[in-house]
DNA sequence: AGATTGAGTGTACAGTCGTTCACTGAAAAT
DNA sequence: ATTTTCAGTGAACGACTGTACACTCAATCT
């Protein structure tokens, strides 16, 4: 019973014992350390921060030796840049599933506060390391986080458009409330990632009071 | 002419040779080095993340053996704890300042926010500090940030009940109102410092026009 | 069947890190 | 005038860092 167990990382239990499993061409065994040393580099970045990351803890977790690392990724900054790739797609993802909420436009924010907030709490690394490195990071990680956090403002932008009272607003006022409703609902994740078990619901509830407030004012809103 | 010069901290040119200066009793001294390791340690956070911060090189760049931090600071928690503070005072005083701005409550929004920005501008180096480790930070000084400004969150809202749309608002209504503000100024406020220099008027246009949209939905607002 | 590829291994090296310890020497206290 | 205090020194430690290099050996290609 040889079974490698590394720091919490658990190996699935297969190769060769059971007849049964892994075929698994060269390719798949490369891509599956890969993810390891994603995952372990995530997990690791969503506590310590990104500045924090060892390479050799990141392989010592993934089950590898420290210079297996180089046959993935040249740098860490590549790593980097691939975990900043793969958190927005996860972000991307809810937003679009916001968007496709259930129709009625009356508790439209209550269902987008709710997808914001299930989203978060299933995949809490990746919304970490957003969060932590969009402000906390160097360089080239926290750039790159900040530009698609522009884009994505464009994109509500581009989505609120099609609400009645924002028909005519400018593009310039719909990208600055897309850009207020972004960093409300930054801080919104913050807090949901901090809170203790109990109080998820008193955090959204108060997002959508938050959004409530903002969308008050837009039928009052003259572009001076 | 033995005039010591580490890494651009320049050594005040004092110590005897004239006999117009210093006659520096030990506390002065003492106090000095304090400050120069603070110092040091804030432009290298602001930089690199306090996580990223070398206990050796805070010394060197303070001009001291790494060994004499230690007649400082217990442990570098405890620096960080003394940084906290004093970058949270500095935006005390900014808040203070925009209280005091000159009365007229028609443009209250352009002064604060021109508060604000001059405010980042000329210090920018506890603002990086703050922004980073209010999200960035590990542990004890993300927390303490955290705290901080839910506190400075509800004198804002104590300051808000005295507006006149504001007067019947809930306490639980201004605190949200408090937060949405300090959330957006917080976004504003990394615009600021990551802005090329040019640029900064427009920056603090969008803000002044997030605030305004903002207070449009205040007198619409219904506390369900 | 034999040659080739390349993911993962193991060793080794030069740095940096925080921290310890015994010390120096001038300012402060006696 | 003598003793005490203590900010700053300098060497040494053990642990950890990223990276270079030569290696193995099973999956893949010819």
């Amino acid at each position: 019973m040889t079974r490698v167990d590394v720091n919490g990382v658990t190996e699935p239990a297969d190769v060769c014992s059971t007849a049964m499993t892994a075929p698994e061409t060269r390719n798949e065994r490369k891509e599956r350390t890969r993810r390891a040393l994603l995952d372990a580099a995530l997990r690791q970045a969503s506590e310590r921060g990104f500045a924090g990351l060892s390479l050799r803890e990141i392989a010592k977790q993934a089950g590898v030796v420290p210079t297996a690392f180089y046959r993935h990724f040249e740098s860490m900054d590549e790593l980097g840049v691939t975990l900043v790739e793969e958190s927005m797609r996860t972000l991307r993802t809810m937003i679009r599933g916001a968007r496709n909420a259930p129709g009625g436009s009356a508790d439209l924010i209550r269902a987008s506060v709710r997808t914001l907030s299930e989203h978060v709490r299933s995949h809490e690394e990746h919304y970490w390391f957003l969060v932590r490195e969009r402000y906390g990071g160097t360089g080239a990680v926290r750039q790159t986080i900040g530009v698609e956090l522009k884009l994505l403002a464009g994109e509500l932008a581009v989505d609120l458009a099609r609400f009645d009272g924002l028909r005519d607003w400018s593009t310039d006022d719909l990208r600055m409330l897309a850009d207020l409703i972004v960093s409300a609902m930054l801080a919104t994740v913050l807090d949901l990632l901090e809170a203790r078990p109990g109080s998820e619901a008193e955090i959204t509830a108060e997002a959508e009071r938050k959004l409530r407030l903002i969308f008050l004012g837009v039928p009052h809103w003259r572009s001076s």
